[in-house]
DNA sequence: ATCCCTATTGTCCTTCAGGACAATGTTTTT
DNA sequence: AAAAACATTGTCCTGAAGGACAATAGGGAT
């Protein structure tokens, strides 16, 4: 069981050295490390700092000359885009380059395992994202909006464009309180935590995904 | 650091016990164990066994007692659509019932300490899914994004998406004053009002107008 | 050398969002 | 008739958003 780091700059960063004392780092896929990579139950650490390096032919690169390889990519600017694109290819795991030697412990726990690994906030991105789109609705829009009552429903396409809690109250002859239970309610049964995601949802954004 | 089973059957499977030789079973969230649950570090593992339990009413009962509260949702009959409500709802994890004691005892470490769990098979399934919704960002969208520097513009995009300043600066590796100051700028150079209209900007909504 | 832009950060402040707990009255459903 | 759902509203509270005023430092353009 040994944990091997590919960083161009050949030093291991001091929360990597904590969590593994014993890892070996290799500026580069070179053949030497590639044997090493072909030991049982390794786990490889491929950090993508430089913006150009191709850290994807990297990947692919170990992953053709070691199938099985458990490799999980240490990003400097973690997004989602670049997640997905490297746990398609077949990374295992994907992280911020800066997490805590506990955290950099827990995923090598899971990927030895042959778990997968995403950091909390991608994979909340990923559920928040996705929650709406495993549903099977040809209209998610109408969909979202049959499951509120008429007066949720007002409020919720009034907050959708962006008006304050104050302006729908004036808007619609209520008070601010009632504007913010219809609100709450809003996000209750259409499962978002804010009306960010409510607006994205009812202006039929939430399907097409930022990077 | 305790782990707290609810099960209507009021019995614990063997991996369960395997796992966790000294946990408490209930067999509803009562009055007793919500109490046993607002100890520090516990652990509650809700069993989604019978298809009549209303899981999701027993999740939101707990998280609201005890709302720090790590739940971990035990499905017989794991589902992807099931997974994100549960986890939207406010689960740390989602895995199947009849999981074996070692992948438990994995589950157990990464809630614990703040992480979230899925299942390798829906984890890969989430991902499949959303590495398909990566497309060409439309032109509007490339527009807006012209405007911004490239720090403004890796705010915006994480304020897009829903995350808050605090969320963004962790991400980044800024302060969240740093956040404000790119956020701001934005709204100045796109002429937005707030976060809000930024959102629907960049995840191309606006262009989809609410009647 | 100087200026401008960008990035970053601090302190302080007001307003708003969102939620908790509570309540009354009307309408719809059982 | 009774129960449930819906609509409305109040008081109180915390945390976040957004902005004002201020500052330093690095890099690129002039």
């Amino acid at each position: 069981m040994q944990n091997l780091f590919i960083t161009s700059s050949g030093k291991l960063l001091a929360d990597w050295e904590k969590a593994f004392a014993a890892a070996q780092v290799y500026a580069a896929a070179s053949p030497e490390f590639l044997k090493a990579a072909s030991k049982a139950k390794t786990v490889i650490w491929l950090h993508a700092g430089n913006p150009k390096h191709d850290v994807g032919g990297s990947l692919r690169q170990i992953l053709q000359a070691v199938p099985q390889a458990r490799v999980v990519v240490l990003s400097n600017m973690p997004s989602q885009q670049h997640a997905f694109e490297m746990m398609s290819a077949g990374a295992s795991g994907y992280c911020h380059a800066y997490s805590a030697a506990a955290v950099l412990k827990e995923v090598r726990s899971v990927v030895q395992h042959g778990g997968l690994w995403l950091g909390r906030e991608l994979l909340q991105q990923l559920i928040n994202v996705s929650a709406t789109l495993v549903s099977n609705q040809p209209d998610q829009v109408a969909d979202a909006l049959d499951k509120l009552t008429a007066r949720e429903r007002d409020v919720a396409i009034e907050a959708a464009k962006g008006l304050s809690n104050k302006e729908i109250a004036r808007l619609l002859n209520i008070t601010e309180r009632t504007v913010k239970a219809h609100i709450s309610a809003c996000f209750e049964r259409l499962k978002v935590k804010d009306r960010l995601q409510l607006a994205l949802i009812l202006n039929d954004k939430s399907s097409r995904q930022i990077n």
